[in-house]
DNA sequence: TTTAATTGCGAAAACGGTTTCGTTAAAAAG
DNA sequence: CTTTTTAACGAAACCGTTTTCGCAATTAAA
């Protein structure tokens, strides 16, 4: 039982090769006798196609490629969920490549994706990641790309996103609301046009209702492994002049952010607000339940999808004029809740 | 830039297709001259090989197939990491296929791995999964199996597991200590060997303490959608005779019991202990902490690659005999705590 | 000096499909 | 009855590699 080919399957039957690959596809060309015979003597023998001499002959892999810095990380592997939701409707396979964050890593993933192997790239890039140009030499072979919650400013190619300059704003907003004098933003890169809108978006929340945006000491860079941002966060929640609220720009820090409070009792909100962009599902059920802006997760990694898909099917289709942004939305807890009032 | 091939290469160079295929591949059959003439033509032409005609030709996909019912999952994802790891170093590429849980899309996405698509397959099977005849299939096409997580019992395949029975056991010790006199086990599965397994330890752990253990009301199913089993779990808790305590067998349950609990204002431990079978990160900051019992995910997948290699690599080695055990660890926490002690 | 081994390369046959382009026989049109 | 169309199929090229084999020129052995 195995490695029944179309030649043995001709053989067998007494017809030609062509004629069984056209039977297998349906053809016009083969009557239903001849397509019937060949159905049934492929589900008796139990064939299957080989993907690969397929693809080499149509120029076409049926496979995507996700490439992405983390899969332990909810909102990932939330966007991977709605990838994968249209790729199976679609029929095609998925590969996904890990970059750890690591530019150098990306790279050599990007790498991977030329010269057929793929049929279009989904990628949110490295937080590390400055130049485009492995993305330039992927797109130069013809290969759709799609952004999806982290993008390269400038490379010309469709984007799904968040509005995340505005929810900097309402992250601000609300904390001002919430009688904070001096809250912080802590971010993940200072590369990430993602971040760096929610960073910008904060400042600017401030400076409208009235508080100072724009102090260097506002935004903090937290841009090295979990256990240095947990020594790092430690230090500033009890530094002699300590924020009273903070806003994780990305999941990772807020979890940090949690286990240094709980360490130094350190209690939230009445001591720190805390509030995270993030899509972790345990955020109500937390030490205080976690305030959060929520990323539409798999709607993000659906719509990426669904747009790459566009531009692989038909090459009219102009992939670079497509921007999405998918809204997030605050979902107030306990710990950003006012004690005070 | 595109498609420059080792024909056209050959056609500058003036040399054949299939000197420069060797040179490529270093071959001792073409002097150093050659070589480096190749080698700085594929440089200069953006060359990479064609994967697909590769395989076809060499009947080696340098690609292995993940599995899994849900990426969406803490103990998944870093099981992901880990196989990723060292699919990386190998360098080989990942497919990823999610099963949802459900078997006849599991069934489907097995077939996918046939006809060479790939090497090897890495899987955890489904929770409905009762029959095994996919995988024969799979495996007639010599194909390597590692079952990681969750594995068909008398399939004859390697497996890479954590000592679940044991875990069950200890599970019922833990709560036995913690003066519990009511205990529960909610199970995800009743086909799957790991959660009957636990199931079982637990049954044991509870008898050898001298407590009643068999009795059919111990083990309760939820078999059905977070939404299901949340309702199912808010009767539980809120019944007449409810439970003092409850071991959730795998992390989804867990959080639908903190959710019911929450909802229902039912204390954690002071009403009922939670004990959960879980990678969750975030369970030392939940609302009480979570004790886990936590499975070495990562490992168990980085362990199930390396196995899944040695099969690929070296034929003679006889994957079916591999069964490793990596043992879990209790990691007692607040939702434990005797809170009368 | 003749013979044998070695070196460096090219022609061509795979791998397993798909697709183009005949070709034949039957049906339709003239 | 001849010509044209159509239906059903087969031969062969092709996709881009890898690999086997053969061959010439050079080097080593006899």
């Amino acid at each position: 039982m195995q490695k029944v080919n179309i030649k043995e399957m001709a053989r067998q039957l007494n017809i030609s090769i062509s004629t069984v690959s056209k039977a297998l596809r349906d053809s016009h060309e083969i009557s239903e006798k001849t397509k019937r015979k060949v159905l049934e003597a492929a589900e008796r023998l139990n064939y299957s196609p080989n993907p690969y001499a397929s693809s080499l002959r149509k120029k076409k892999s049926k496979t995507i490629a996700v490439i992405l810095p983390e899969v332990a990380d909810n909102f990932f592997s939330l966007a991977i969920n709605g990838i994968q939701s249209v790729a199976e409707s679609k029929g095609y396979h998925v590969l996904i490549y890990l970059s750890h964050e690591k530019f150098e890593l990306e790279k050599t993933l990007v790498e991977d994706c030329t010269s057929g192997r793929v049929d279009g790239v989904l990628i949110s890039i490295s937080k590390e990641t400055a130049t485009d140009s492995h993305l330039q030499n992927l797109q130069s072979e013809n290969i759709p790309i799609v952004f999806f919650d982290r993008e390269f400013e400038n490379f010309d190619t469709a984007r799904v996103l968040t509005n995340d300059y505005e929810c900097g704003f309402i992250a601000a907003e609300h904390l001002v609301k919430k009688n904070c004098k001096k809250p912080v933003f802590l971010t993940a890169s200072c590369f990430l046009p993602m971040c760096n809108k929610r960073a910008n978006g904060f400042l600017e929340g401030l400076k409208t209702h009235g508080m100072e945006g724009g102090r260097s000491d506002q935004i903090i860079n937290l841009t090295g492994t979990d256990s240095e941002n947990f020594e790092q966060i430690s230090k500033l929640v009890n530094s002699p002049n300590p924020p009273d609220a903070v806003v994780a720009s990305v999941e990772k820090l807020a979890m940090q952010v949690y286990l240094a409070c709980h360490q130094s009792g350190i209690r939230i909100p009445h001591q720190l607000k805390v509030l995270a962009f993030s899509t972790v599902e345990t955020a109500p059920i937390l030490n205080p339940s976690l305030t959060t802006i929520t990323q539409p997760a798999f709607d993000i990694g659906k719509t990426a999808a669904e747009i790459l898909f566009k531009g692989i099917e038909k090459p009219s289709f102009d992939i670079k004029s497509e921007t999405i942004y998918l809204p997030s939305q605050l979902i107030e807890r306990e710990s950003t809740r006012d004690v005070n009032s």
